[in-house]
Order: C-alpha cells, then structure tokens, then sequence
DNA sequence: AATTCTTTGACTAATATTGACTATTATTAT
DNA sequence: ATAATAATAGTCAATATTAGTCAAAGAATT
C-alpha cells in the first residue's frame, strides 16, 4: 500500500468519495494541485481507471466554472449475450447482421419494439451511408457497438 | 452546484420562471445588473441555453419599452416544431446541439430515459468519429434527423 | 532487454466573460 | 412632419478560464 504510484492514490482519493456518494465533480486543476501533478495526469487516471468497463460514466465540461463529473453507474447482472454481440462484431457490420442483432435484442427481452426502431433509425443506410460501403460498414459497427455498451448499465 | 458559472445561474433563473409561466419577459438590463454582468451575456445565455433546439422561441424588442421575451414550445402539441428542429440541424450538427435536442426531446417526453440514453450512445463521438471533425457533424446531424423522423410514426 | 505503465508539458479545444461598436425603436424638440 | 436624442437590444472579436490530446521521457515490471 505504502508503494503505490501518484496514479494510484488519485484514483482511491477519487472512489473514497463515490463510496459515500454516487457521483464526484472535481475542478482538474484543483485535484492536480492537491498531489501536486500536471493537470493531464487527472485525465490519465481518468481514461485508465474510471472507464464504462469499471462502471464509471465521465462528463465534463471547459471554460469557466469547468468541470469533471465522475459517476458511478450499476452493471446489469446479466450482459453475457451483450459482451458475445459486442467480441462478435468486429470492426465492420453490414446492414443484414446489424439487423439480425437488433432482432436478438428484441428476442433477449434487452430491447422493446420503440428501442428496436430507434436503433434502426440510428443505422438506416441512408443516414450513414458515405458512399463507401467499407466505411458505411464500419460505422455502422461503431455505433452499434457504442449502442450495446450503453445497454450493459442502467443509470 | 455551488460553483456553476454565471450564464448557468442567469439560466437557471429564467428556467425557473418559465417552469412556472409559459413565457417570461424581460429587460436586458435589468438582468444584466441583478448579476452584475454585462449586457452582452444576456444575449451569450439566451444563444447557447434558449434556443429551438432547447425548445424556446425568442422574440425581443429594442429601443423605449424594448424587452426580450422567451417562449416555451411544445414539441408534442405542434408537429410543426420537430420539422423547424429538423430544419435547424441542417447538414451539421455538434455534439453539444445534439445533447440539447435530446434533452428537449426527454423535456417534451417524446422519449424516455433508456431513449435518450440509446440515441446518446448512437451519436456519441467515439462512435461516429473518423478523423474528420467536419465529417462528423455531418454524421450526427444524419443519425439525429433519421431517428427524429422515426420518431414521429413512433408516438 | 523489452515491454508496459506513469509522469510531464506543449499544444489544442471548448466555454465563459467583457466591452466597443452597431442597429432599432421610442420620445422629444424644432 | 422631420430631425435630433434617448433608450433600448444585437453583433462580434478579444481575452480569460477551464479541460483534452498526444507524444516524449522516465520508471517499473516482465
């Protein structure tokens, strides 16, 4: 314990606090003074240990009164057929498996019918079609992937 | 919430008016002295906190008697603002207008919180991102018009 | 020795604040 | 009526105040 890095004291000062609260909003440059570290460093604790895979939702905002909001978010118990969808995808999607996914989804009970159209709103052809179809495929993998990371933790 | 900046507590102010009146009129001078700021950032909050895309109209006067007059619209009652949404997006859109427009949307409960969440996630800017910030915008304002457009069969 | 993780800082981006200047409308004086 | 003046609001660019990115250097681990 008495070895650990500044990254790592940063880090348990931080969940210190979102053990009794849910969320923790910090002024960078005001942590970064408190163990004396540049203010990038707070975002390098950041990205490494406060990620969506830990549970962690972060938003912020710049400029005056700025801000960095941590929150911490509850894992649903069952996301294995999420986490396969996810390793399953890839890097690039086309429109027939994006479907077939969607309709899984709906089949698992993780989506209703609503949340089934807006998804294909989300991916319809046309709305992100560049005319390229490689690269409309891999956005269309981008934001599926994006989708089903957000269904793995309610709020 | 102790240390928002300026224009979000002349926001909240007006916010809290309007929660109770459907529209709320003022002099720009006189708000300007109650927060002792200058006039200008009456205009800075009511261009980035009060605009179509957060479901206000503004309207304003100059001169003896002038005022400025802020509206709320109702996205449910009248089809014609989802359309002037759409027209406001255009072929781009930013990742802060189109937190707004989601969080109108949620306001005017034509989507619950799971939808704001999905849609967040469809436009998220990791997801969409291909180097190009330009390219982007477009993406999302994209993705933003075609579930706007599902929406409105959806309801 | 190689690899991975941490620390640092220069540069960039986003948002807020300010004030000089402009535009519009109302009122007063001629 | 018309012109001058007063009383408003609008625009825009400069500056201030935050946070984000990225790559290089250093430290720790394998």
């Amino acid at each position: 314990m008495a070895d650990e890095n500044i990254s790592d004291l940063i880090e348990h000062y931080l969940k210190e606090i979102l053990a009794e609260n849910e969320q923790v909003k910090i002024r960078r440059s005001e942590i970064a003074g408190l163990f004396d570290v540049v203010p990038s460093q707070i975002n390098y604790v950041i990205n490494t240990r406060f990620t969506i895979q830990n549970g962690y939702i972060v938003e912020s905002k710049r400029g005056g009164g700025g801000y960095i909001r941590i929150e911490k978010v509850h894992l649903l118990d069952d996301i294995d057929v999420l986490n396969s969808l996810i390793a399953a995808i890839g890097n690039k999607l086309s429109k027939r498996d994006s479907e077939t996914i969607v309709q899984t989804l709906y089949n698992n009970e993780l989506i209703n019918r609503r949340e089934v159209s807006i998804i294909l709103a989300a991916i319809d052809k046309d709305a992100i079609d560049l005319n390229n179809s490689d690269l409309t495929d891999i956005m269309r993998a981008n934001i599926m992937v994006s989708i089903l990371n957000r269904l793995r933790y309610e709020r």
